[in-house]
DNA sequence: ATCATATTCTGCAGAACAATTGAATGAATA
DNA sequence: TATTCATTCAATTGTTCTGCAGAATATGAT
């Protein structure tokens, strides 16, 4: 009554993937991920989640091939397996989420909807602005998820210091701002904050992971 | 602990989605589902589930808002919320697992792969050849699926009855074949069946959803 | 309106599985 | 060896799957 051919046996596996998808922390885990690699130290001050449990979670995304751990020193390094993949993936998850669950509709109406009137950039038209050097990018993550891979000339401000550090943009020049992805609220903070500021300013539409598994360019500065 | 922000929030819910991918038999479910609405009944026979157990996998399908019930006589239909995305993000765990599950590749390589050595015909590949009248297409999905829609110009011939009806198909044409979806075994048997007659023929990449879904066109027959 | 019928949904109960934490164990380095 | 970081274990609690039986709902005929 199982395994009456290839498709059940397909099924089953692709079933534990998705269970693993089924969990909030380890969409939240994914997240962080989708930034590159981090030890599960990291991510468990991240997600703000027990060691114990973020180790378990992680074993859990392990088992499904949706993340691969390697060692080095003395941390146990995961990131994605096969990153673009899994990022499409979740993005289509997400718009799955985002067309049918009222929640979700609701959620961004109520708070990210308030932040950001207007419609996000697409990735297709920040990169011919870019090319034209026409706008400054923005990169309001913090500066070791910078460091992991960034938008090719982006300036990383990161969210906490972006008040001290208005003078670094330039008010004349259009922005756009970038963070984690579609559900990180930091972009949307920024877009807030410099709006009421003078600044014209957008979102970016998802993040950095998004930008990078649409096999767009990206910039590794830290080292 | 819970919801710190909207994030929490949003991940809460397309956790219950991803959730709701996470049992072998509503990955079935969803494939034959993909072909057109059905009624519980229909749906309970095709996965040889009890009906109950089908119903109860329903409404886990329906609260996670990936199909949505509609009443037609004295049946209960079911359909696919919004089937475009909801067929991508199947497609987007597809490849995941393809690409990472040890497990998929095997039963690929095992059991598809034998059938059907060659690549499978892409759905650009397919449309170019058919506007060009160079190409017949065999649908080999039983009948009541054909009708439901259907790449257009495609003859049907069900898998059963292939035997009987190679008359029907030229073997002087090329061929290419499709069933329900990348999992479905009808277009691997057929490929394999025909190719030791002599037919010229291949296999689509996916199947039906999956053309209908990359918003190429379809034909429905039967009403 | 009411009843009989067909179809679908829900409650129950048992088994299996998943999430969480703290404690114990393992692995690698200094 | 001691230290640091990660995994596994033990135990608790909660959730999911499944079949069965019975309840709910809609239809169509009376």
């Amino acid at each position: 009554m199982s395994s009456t051919g290839p498709k059940q046996a397909i099924y089953a596996s692709l079933a534990e993937v998705a269970q693993a998808l089924g969990h909030p922390h380890r969409l939240e885990l994914l997240e962080h991920l989708g930034q590159g690699e981090r030890s599960v130290e990291e991510l468990s001050a991240r997600a703000k989640l027990t060691f114990a449990n973020t180790s378990r979670h992680l074993q859990i995304l392990r088992r499904a091939c949706l993340v691969e751990p390697h060692r080095r020193g003395k941390h146990v390094y995961y990131h994605l397996a096969g990153d673009t993949e899994v990022v499409m993936l979740l993005q289509a998850l997400g718009r799955v989420g985002e067309r049918n669950v009222a929640e979700i509709s609701r959620v961004m109406a109520d708070y990210f909807r308030a932040r950001d009137a207007l419609e996000p950039v697409s990735r297709r038209d920040l990169l011919t602005r870019l090319e034209d050097g026409l706008v400054t990018v923005l990169d309001v993550r913090p500066q070791d998820e910078f460091s992991l891979g960034h938008v090719p000339g982006a300036l990383n401000i990161p969210m906490a210091q972006l008040e001290k550090r208005l003078a670094e943009l330039p008010i004349e020049r259009e922005i756009v701002a970038y963070c984690r992805g579609p559900y990180c609220v930091l972009s949307f903070d920024a877009v807030a904050a410099l709006r009421a500021k003078g600044y014209r300013i957008h979102r970016l539409e998802d993040g950095y992971p998004e930008w990078k598994a649409a096999g767009l360019p990206v910039e590794t500065a830290g080292q």
